[in-house]
DNA sequence: AAAATAAGTCAATATGACTGACGTAAATTT
DNA sequence: AAATTTACGTCAGTCATATTGACTTATTTT
């Protein structure tokens, strides 16, 4: 059995999380922030619906985070031009700034990680991961991940 | 920018801890009882502070879940032989029967990830895993998975 | 016109975490 | 032998993130 896998999983991803909560600290943010931040600044014109699906949360969950970004002024609203009951979503300045800086923190960690293993092993990192996913969320994931 | 990663990560994650989520919940526990059960069940005799140190947490959240845990017979407190002041941790029976059971549904979403993907996935995946932990833990992260 | 959808909101609750302080027993240091 | 440190437990209060379930409004679809 891959316990060596499962428990380092948890000691992986614990300090992968840790990177950024230190600068969302000083911004008053959690890690529900910056996942709500992360995903509306990598697909921008994103729906409150879309984001509800990527979060696995429940729509009060995301209200109260959503809320605070938006009157702080990281991220903007606007109606949809064809449906206008959506809101699609997108990062201001302020926003982007701050999530390309989170993402910069999390992407130099991976890099080392990388940097310390054999060619190819990022192609290896990424199939792990991906066939980590359950199998019928696969292809919603790809599909958002792809046009980045 | 390995942005990729850093999205897959996430969801990765999230549907790993998810497994165990069903079968806590029919059990009235959440993952930080989990957390706990684990790394007592693979390490027994394992002390209060030591798993404090594992799990990243203060004495005060440990207490609740721990209790909990010793109260509804998963795990047992005695005293060490040689140092009385310390609460040597062991499973029951009953609390082995859970851990095992949990670590087995773990496993089986990682044997079945590594089965679609070429020979040597297990070591690379581990390796960048490993890479991923803070360099000045990862010594101690190296002694407790090792005797697995 | 009726039904469905997207989004927002209300109230109440649970879980897991935190800080800071204090107490006790046992071991170690001075 | 006395003082200090360590391991553990506990009290009180707080915060962040999540939940369920019900209800409203605006808009689009049937």
């Amino acid at each position: 059995m891959p316990i060596d896998l499962i428990e380092l999983l948890f000691f992986a991803y614990r300090d992968f999380t840790s990177d950024p909560d230190t600068i969302l600290a000083e911004f008053g943010f959690g890690r529900a922030h910056h996942r709500v931040l992360h995903f509306v600044s990598r697909n921008p014109g994103l729906r409150v619906t879309d984001l509800l699906g990527i979060l696995r949360i429940t729509k009060q969950s995301l209200a109260r985070v959503l809320k605070q970004l938006i009157d702080e002024g990281y991220i903007l609203q606007e109606p949809g031009p064809v449906d206008r009951r959506e809101r699609l979503l997108t990062t201001t300045a302020l926003g982007q700034d701050l999530a390309e800086r989170l993402t910069r923190l999390q992407a130099r960690r991976i890099q080392r990680a990388l940097a310390a293993m054999p060619e190819g092993s990022h192609e290896i990192a990424r199939q792990f991961l991906y066939h980590m996913i359950d199998p019928d969320q696969r292809g919603d994931v790809a599909r958002l991940i792809e046009h980045s």
